[in-house]
DNA sequence: GCAATTTGTTCAGTGGTTGAATTAAATGGC
DNA sequence: GCCATTTAATTCAACCACTGAACAAATTGC
């Protein structure tokens, strides 16, 4: 009776299609490639071995397929150690295959390229109101932004293995913007107005190279990408002028079956509260949302971009405000009370605040962590953690980069078998 | 820029661990029977090769093994088409492995077994009061449905390759049940308790032969066992003396990562609303659990099992009284405002009523559909779906077995290496 | 300088898939 | 009733990638 299965083990999908002959070559390939980078410390063929269980002699095979295809780079120094032939690390390459990450937002543009060990190689950032223009003249500004990406990319000597790019509205799994309120953009077909710039990326492996995706699922998974040691399963809340929450579990975004979850704004809070743009009512956003706490702490009708709001608001707050701190406290209240639900549903024990709540974390996370405490049916055994995001709006960019060169790790058989 | 891939596929763990020599035949094993399986006409081996894109020379060999290990048989009367050698179809067997589903209730015990087919081939409910009962005694009488269940097994010429237990409340990864309020058991460790019950079952492939799970969760698992072609993603609420819920995502249960998901009893409704005996206030429980349902219908200090007093509900608000009626209003709209919250989290587009909601789903419906249309961001696009169960009391027993042999299913190889 | 130790490679052996050829079992035209 | 046609399933040599053991390489310590 001793150890227990679990039901979550029960349903595991190791395979989805048919295991052909290759596919053991391919599978042993993700299998060395996710235990090189599971570490700090570069690991030895043996030590790989030893670990996944494989032989020597299919590490030291698979290692060569690896560093033939520049994703795996063998340390220089020899790490010493005790007796016997020394060791020889190996690391993840960073001539490889890259990630490009591009986000359009409400008023900023962003573009990075990030390599296969994580790093961000390059980043541009360009304040630019997009509210006025249309979402043609949008992407065109976007495709500035990433054709630079992609001349520092070359200029390193790395590859682009495809590109994701963050918009803040719902988007189908055909990349069609099907909203992005706070843009004024409906039914906008992205890959098709991309479809006239060729410089983005070349296809690989019959990978098409650009996602569109909700740009606070890629937040989130920038913030998975910024704490490569961190929690596996968490919440990250996005306040911008809406409210939008990434969930990631075990690793992984969870998208919906569509890819619209993570819709936090119109949890409700109070069923009788204010009408919300939504048309329910007592929505968290009617809360929490900028405009609601902007009008709160007696900004209301100053339209400004989400971290500058976020940032005079905290300025505010510091300066003993006491309107702005009411009303800080009435939105993280309500706040705690909608990811106390979440909580509850998800068994989570991490949430993250980011976009513009990451600049007023320090005074949301005390109300919220007072609601989860008292909400949480599991709180008593074990407490939540609330605390800020580790990138700021760079977060979905990243984010997005990161999710392409993971993508990489997981599946390097389709990077190594690519034409060129 | 044609088609698009997802985030989701971009972290897909098609590998746990290292593939071995032998896991290749391992894989395809799952692969085909997954197939077989998956439909309700029987596959020919040609019509597996060309859907899974394995040669026909190794679908014989893969389903030679399975006919061998009696996961697979033959379907005797040829299926027939067109010119050509007739295809011989292919069925699960139903004289091979078979699952043991469990529950402990406050009110009932039950146990059931179901083959490889899914078929429901033993089930037994013995109604017990067992509040008065303490655990071991409560596990006592269990063993001897269990005992039964294993003969009536045997004589049908099945192997129990597993069990699972229900029980309603929190669960550790040990199979401790850290608290089950409505029976009054906590820390009970049940594995323990039955440890001395060898008549269980045996263990299969180093694979403990029980899991102890959440009644709601494994409710919910019974809910898709019973609609093979239904949706893979819904929220299953379970409406006893608590509220709990189970959600499935992609044929899977979600357990969160300590199993403790699925909380929505305590998910916030009105958070200034009355105290909760969790001690939050205006927790769901507090508007739509049995209790407080009972109260406004004027039934107070009732203390009913959870299906006789929903019955009884039922037969007033069938009758027309008013105080029912507006009482199951109130408690479908708190319920619709709550699963609003979750179905605008996750994008589920199913709800699925259990528990003693499914006997009076009749009344809960319409408010609860009324709230997703209101506040489900998503609603205008595509409708939330809302509908009582397919299994009545029997949901968590059938669901457990059912987690065994999809198990199995997915992992035959574990059966087939079996010592016997 | 030599035994001990640990790393990494080489190589014959093997399991399981591959693909083509072959056999099996039916239909349909004449 | 016979034979070409068609589709299903099996057989078999070839091959791919892993296995296990032996071996070469590189360092420490006595």
């Amino acid at each position: 009776m001793a150890v227990l299965w679990h039901c979550q083990g029960v349903t595991d999908t190791r395979t989805a299609g048919a295991v052909r002959q290759g596919s053991l070559r391919e599978l042993n390939l993700a299998v060395v490639l996710r235990r090189i980078a599971a570490t700090d410390r570069p690991p030895s063929r043996a030590e790989i071995a030893a670990d996944t269980g494989l032989t020597r002699a299919t590490v030291s095979a698979v290692v060569d397929d690896l560093i033939a295809g520049r994703l795996v780079t063998e340390a220089d120094p020899a790490p010493r150690t005790g007796a016997g032939r020394p060791a020889r690390g190996l690391l993840l390459g960073d001539t490889g295959p890259a990630g490009l990450g591009l986000e359009v937002n409400v008023d900023y543009l962003a573009a990075c390229v990030v390599d296969l060990t994580g790093a961000v190689r390059h980043h541009e950032v360009r304040r630019v109101d997009l509210r006025p223009l249309s979402p043609a003249d949008a992407l065109t500004d976007l495709v500035a932004l990433a054709r630079r990406a992609r001349t520092a990319a070359d200029d390193a000597g790395l590859g682009l293995a495809g590109a994701a790019l963050a918009v803040p509205g719902l988007v189908d799994a055909r990349g069609l913007v099907r909203l992005a309120p706070n843009l004024g953009w409906r039914d906008v077909d992205v890959p098709a107005l991309l479809a006239g710039h060729p410089a983005l990326t070349d296809p690989v492996d019959g990978v098409p190279p650009l996602v569109v995706e909700n740009e606070a699922n890629l937040a989130a998974l920038g913030e998975l990408h910024a704490r490569p040691g961190g929690p596996q399963s968490f919440l990250h809340v996005s306040g911008e002028i809406g409210i939008g929450a990434g969930i990631v579990l075990d690793g992984a975004l969870f998208r919906g079956s569509r890819g619209w979850s993570g819709e936090l704004g119109h949890v409700p809070v109070d069923p009788g509260g204010p009408t919300c743009r939504c048309g329910a009512r007592g929505c968290l956003e009617t809360y929490a949302g900028q405009e609601a706490v902007l009008a709160a702490a007696g900004l209301a009708g100053v339209d400004l971009p989400a971290d500058t709001a976020a940032r005079r608001l905290a300025d505010l707050a510091c300066s003993g405000d006491p309107a702005a701190l009411d009303a800080l406290h009435a939105a993280g209240t309500a706040l705690g009370v909608a990811v106390s639900g979440v909580v509850n549903l998800l068994d989570l024990d991490t949430v993250v605040l980011g976009g513009g709540y990451a600049t007023l974390a320090q005074w949301l996370c005390p109300p919220v962590l007072a609601e989860l405490d008292a909400r949480v049916l599991t709180s008593g055994w074990s407490p939540v953690t609330v605390r800020p995001a580790a990138l700021g709006a760079e977060s979905a960019a990243v984010g997005g980069a990161g999710a392409v060169v993971r993508r990489i790790i997981a599946r390097p058989s389709g990077w190594l078998s690519r034409p060129g």
